[in-house]
DNA sequence: TTAGGTTAGTGAACCGGTTTACCGGCTCAC
DNA sequence: GTGAGCCGGTAAACCGGTTCACTAACCTAA
């Protein structure tokens, strides 16, 4: 197996010209060849071993068949239990694109002082089309994407203007859940918290807490709304602050499971029991939820179902499938799965459930993606 | 911005050759080229936007600076949480590369059954090299690559053949690590419960679990290997029969971190005491070990190093610095790492430690790769 | 004066496919 | 007899770069 055989070898060895040979490998023109110098071609292609050079193909079809997945690589090496759902998400989206043909191209997120030229390498050919997975508020980069017509979903994130294409769980629902949940309880003092700043849903999130509350008519303090900085000092001393005074929440939401892992933690050097003392719950339903003692209540996202829908929408919009009539962006539902991290205020938790109890919280439907909202 | 600008546009708008232009903007023929020109073919591409065409230009380099990875996609999906260890390892190369000016284009292994014209599709020019994680035991794809002379390096593998390229554990580092921790506790009766057949591993770990007992004169009791096959009936029959026996082990090696979480289930059901009444080790040191209570002594293994060996290997075979000066394979060192849930036999666990203790445990070096060996 | 060397640059082939436009020969209907 | 239409197929342009071989003009040394 010395040297690849060209297209030009196999017309050559069956004796016909590079256009038939391309023909017929490619099944075309079905009516111009017979059959006779179709097995002809077919019977020397295989001979050769040939196999059409991708790259070739690429530049002449001007288009490669990849998909270009763009992430923030660093954090992942680093903290990686810390990254379960991003992580179900990333292979979601590889199995998804392979079903569909394509090639996951895994590229970095540039650097925030990025030149133009460097955004431009990008857009080099090699990929048709991107996915962004948690996208910075006002990316440089899909906005670059976006101005050289090339189809980039945001996952985990909403854009505003009208031709966005976008990806996201339903905040509002998962946290109208969680309180609803807690509120049925008879809890009445629900402290949050929430996620670090820079992250885009914090804002959603802790928009649809307020309304949840007002809604249920109950009071919003402010200072119960508090960001979750990781496993440091700060985060420790907030929650120290928040459940050691004498008129202390009674019910505690979490920026997601791992969070909660913490404040386990610290209600246990408090003295605080879960859930007697202190309900807690979780968002993502990881690993985490199931293993923590009590296991964590919580609500579950659909990473699967997103980066299904992601790939969906991208490769939709590259083969002009999108149009009025098709969605440009899916929003995925939630489900509460009730464990025994949470119980009436200063009650026990009902006896042990055979297993989780897992509630279909309603979402809204804004798109029409069957893979954004069908099954689980 | 309509139209992406070719380098025809810019030598054009720039009143010089192609050639001239390509020189310039590679920075090459320095000799040739006067600075007026190289300025205004420079001015000329950046009022364009002019970025190459990376399809066009890896046809005609002949490298697309492009690295397959291909690996095993579909479980991923279907069970994370007992992923950690490949999810590191993965998110590893992705860096390493990219840090080498590579993009990782992902790619599935093919089915079993698959023809060699589908094995040729990995070879159609997309990728320069490839890396392998976790290949079946006599990989087809390992084997085409090589005969094509593609570059591709095996990870958590050894191939017999002198030309391979891998990267694996030091697995009988890790056993030996282990062994020698349990009998230095006093240990004698230790049972192994090791990794479903499947995994290519497994070999190399039994027998140097039974060259370890018998370099220390403990009787190797075949019935005490047994195979973990996932959290299933039949593990937990293993399991039963393993521990209920009057004369059962007093020490219980298990696969990898996340089979000893089954174990701690097991024990608690048979109310037998970690460490007191059983001495429990892991594999891999994942977040299991550390959220697990007692937490758990385990070996570490370094993904991250072999994910940077891994594509380190792979680059070098490309750019010919593989002679033979330098290395084709590298074993990655193992550490140790001492927790709560290993004891004498029969007695609690020293008071809580400040921390894990970490112990290096010398390897074996095949590999002078300093990514393989340096730091941790 | 002329051979030889340097400087600054160019035309065209090439990478390996796809696609457009066209062609010769045959049949058939009018 | 001839124009239309089909059948089976081809030559050549093209995709967007890279690179080889070559040259015009000017300079220098013998």
């Amino acid at each position: 197996m010395k040297q690849r055989a060209t297209l030009a070898d196999v017309a050559r060895s069956a004796g016909v010209s590079k256009t038939t040979a391309s023909l017929v490998l490619n099944g075309k023109g079905e009516a111009n060849i017979s059959e006779e110098t179709r097995q002809r071609v077919a019977t020397a292609a295989a001979a050769l071993h040939f196999r059409p050079h991708g790259v070739a193909r690429a530049l002449t079809r001007r288009r490669a068949d990849v998909l270009g997945i763009v992430c923030a690589i660093d954090p992942f090496v680093e903290q990686v239990h810390h990254h379960e759902f991003e992580h179900t998400l990333l292979s979601a989206i590889f199995s998804r694109a392979m079903e569909r043909g394509y090639n996951p191209l895994i590229y970095n997120y540039p650097p925030l002082d990025a030149g133009p030229e460097r955004l431009l390498r990008y857009a080099d050919g090699r990929s048709d089309a991107f996915i962004l997975i948690f996208p910075p508020a006002e990316c440089i980069l899909l906005k670059r994407l976006h101005a050289l017509a090339i189809p980039a979903v945001a996952v985990m994130s909403r854009e505003t203007h009208a031709e966005a294409l976008w990806v996201d769980s339903d905040h509002e629902a998962g946290i109208q859940a969680l309180v609803g949940h807690l509120a049925e309880l008879g809890h009445q003092k629900i402290a949050y918290l929430t996620g670090p700043p820079e992250e885009e849903a914090v804002a959603a999130r802790v928009a649809a807490f307020r309304k949840a509350l007002t809604e249920r008519g109950l009071p919003v303090r402010e200072e119960w709304i508090e960001p979750y900085l990781w496993d440091t000092e700060e985060t420790h001393n907030t929650l120290k602050r928040l459940l050691c005074q004498p008129d202390r929440p009674t019910a505690l939401l979490t920026w997601y499971d791992f969070a909660a892992g913490d404040v386990y933690l610290a209600a246990r050097q408090l003295n605080l029991r879960i859930p007697e003392d202190l309900s807690v719950v979780g968002f993502d339903d990881t690993h985490s939820a199931t293993i923590l003692s009590p296991a964590l209540t919580t609500v579950r996202q659909d990473p699967e179902g997103m980066g299904r829908a992601a790939v969906d929408l991208a490769l939709n919009a590259l083969s002009w499938e999108v149009t009025t009539s098709h969605a440009r962006t899916a929003v995925s539902p939630i489900q509460l799965v009730v464990r025994d991290s949470t119980s009436p205020p200063g009650r026990p938790a009902e006896p042990a459930m055979p297993t989780s109890v897992v509630v279909q919280w309603t979402a809204r439907q804004e798109s029409d993606l069957s893979s954004g909202v069908e099954e689980h």
